[in-house]
RNA sequence: GGCCCAUUCGUCUAUCGGUUAGGACGCCAGGUUUUCAUCCUGGAAAGAGGAGUUCGACUCUCCUAUGGGCUACCA
């Protein structure tokens, strides 16, 4: 048996965002695909004209852009198995369900939604199969004649598979193993529909599929109950030997609480479950994204690699060549992984921390003057290195480093109290004179001479930083102070200092 | 209800018959620091329950329980 190349393909249906469980699906598609040199595959699943959004197809090309995952063929790309838009392929299917129908592998089926849904309220458990499909309106309880007539009068009508009851069908899965299942459990499901000329997921996954040359279908848990379906269908369709192999990836649950991961988990707990940001075109409703919520693509990638799957080793931190490197399916967890939100926020602070100031730096100009704060890259180069070690988020550090730009208007009221005291203001305005007289105001000689005049005169360490850090900062933290004094520059530095004199409640010895 | 999948610290997970059951997030304590953060050290914290198989089971089998998914002319 030779090697085939390794296809795998990343099927969204346009019905809205993307969300953050089916990102992770992409993901490991993409890692699988570059790992083994394979190509991946941008399918548009349409065929539901009903539940069509507009604006979802351009929303999840540019998340995979945002994100890193690329493609090699695709619906925004082409290549030489398009369209990769269901609906643009239409008579392809056309031509698969006729060629099944003429098998006599599929039947064709009138039973209006209502005439359903009433037997469904007459018999319990009702299903469409080799038990009722004898009492339905179909082309095997209809003579040829009336189906004909029923489809000239322009009757709306189905395509069903025939299921033969009674087969165990094997599926083999890369990540659990054998699963059987016996036919007779399923129905005869919907291939095609006559009304939209579509068909349905069922049938155009399997006919794309083959047509793109997949080689591995990847997918979310929630589809391996159909996974038999769909090897009966290769199996009809005589390409049960060349069909792809199946993986189905366990679920991302909900952080508290039971059931898989939904959108209005992200509203309820305050977290995206979406890569970027959303406007419902309908309602006007916003949903948050990781992209708008300062995020880095990097670490949501990292972050949602290790949800389900991990190398075996303590490694944690990867990039995606990294992650590509080690990528294995053999690796993939079977259980569902419930969404760990606060270790999304740790992956994003290390990222950060690991991040280019440079790289930082754009982002934190433009977060500052939105704030009304002019800041050069000069100043954010030295900020950032200052104080990113103190943030999960590039936005956090704008309100941080806001003391850096604008002088402390009020003081914090549990520092003041601790740390000013009854000799601060005296000890404040000995060091302003130190600090005025100094000619040369770098960190590094402000250190030397302020710390041998607190040995000369023999005052405590603490006492003076932590009164002078108030001065300047308006609270307890920040920094090395030398390194505030210099950025702030001797003139406002003094400035603040005299302001903190006067404005700060003088107390009892 | 039926069918399928799963089940190790609160969470993400390692372990593929013999381990003091390891790591990470979070939490707590201590250290470093002029403060906060970073960083370092330490701590609490787990094999759902019951039967087997075996000299020996977290690991294999079965049952139960629990969780999850599917059960549409949605994907």
């Amino acid at each position: 048996m030779t090697e085939q190349q390794v296809r795998v393909r990343f099927a969204p249906s346009p019905t809205g965002p993307l969300h953050i469980g089916g990102v992770r699906t992409a993901l490991y598609n993409y890692l699988f695909a570059r790992k083994h040199g394979g190509k991946m595959i941008l399918r548009i699943e349409d065929t539901d004209s009903n539940r069509f959004v507009p604006g979802a197809e351009d929303y999840i090309v540019e998340a995979f852009q945002w994100l890193g995952v690329e493609f090699d063929e695709g619906v925004h790309m082409g290549g030489e198995y398009g369209p990769y838009r269901q609906s643009e392929r239409r008579e392809i299917y056309k031509k698969y369900v006729d060629q099944l129908l003429e098998a006599g592998k599929a039947y064709i089926a009138f039973d209006t939604p209502e005439e359903l849904a009433a037997k469904r309220e007459e018999i319990k458990n009702f299903q469409y199969d080799a038990q009722t499909r004898g009492m339905m309106r179909n082309s095997l309880t209809l003579s040829k004649e009336e189906v004909d007539q029923l489809i000239a009068d322009g009757n709306k009508y189905v395509v069903r598979f025939l299921i033969e009851p009674g087969r165990d069908v094997k599926v083999n899965d890369l990540i659990r193993g054998e699963v059987v299942i016996n036919s007779s459990i399923l129905d005869d499901k919907v291939l095609y529909k006559s009304a939209d000329q579509l068909p349905t997921y069922h049938l155009a996954n399997i006919v794309d599929d083959h047509l793109m040359k997949i080689s591995h279908v990847i997918r979310g848990e929630e589809w391996l109950p159909s996974a038999p379906l769909h090897v009966l269908l290769y199996e009809a369709f005589g390409w049960a030997d060349i069909a792809p192999a199946f993986a189905h990836l366990p679920l991302l649950l909900k952080p508290e609480g039971n059931g898989k991961l939904s959108k209005r988990d992200g509203d309820r707990l305050g977290f995206p479950v979406f890569p970027l940001q959303w406007t419902d075109p309908k309602t006007g409703d916003i949903s948050s994204g990781y992209r708008e919520s300062g995020y880095l693509p990097e670490a949501v990638v990292n972050f949602l690699a290790l949800l389900g799957w991990n190398p075996g080793t303590d490694e944690e931190l990867m990039s995606m060549a990294r992650l590509i490197e080690l990528f294995d399916l053999d690796r993939c967890n079977k259980s569902g992984a419930k969404f760990d939100y606060e270790k999304g926020r740790w992956f994003n602070h290390e990222y950060i921390l690991h991040m280019d100031d440079a790289l930082i730096a754009p982002t934190f100009i433009e977060l500052m003057a939105e704030e009304g704060v002019e800041v050069t890259t000069e100043q954010a180069l030295t900020v950032i290195g200052l104080m990113k070690s103190r943030a999960n988020f590039i936005k956090e550090l704008v309100p941080a480093c806001r003391f850096f730009f604008v002088a402390p208007t009020e003081y914090d009221k549990k520092t003041a109290k601790k740390r000013w005291k009854a000799d601060s203001p005296a000890l404040m305005a000995e060091l302003a004179e130190l600090l005025e007289n100094m000619a040369d105001f770098s960190p590094e000689n402000q250190e030397t001479e302020v710390k041998a005049w607190i040995e000369a005169k023999e005052y405590h360490l603490g006492n003076i930083m932590n009164a002078w850090r108030l001065s300047l900062v308006g609270e307890g933290k920040g920094p090395h102070m030398f390194d505030i004094s210099a950025f702030l520059g001797k003139e406002e530095t003094l400035r603040r200092m005299r302001q903190a004199i006067d404005v700060l409640p003088r107390k009892e010895a």
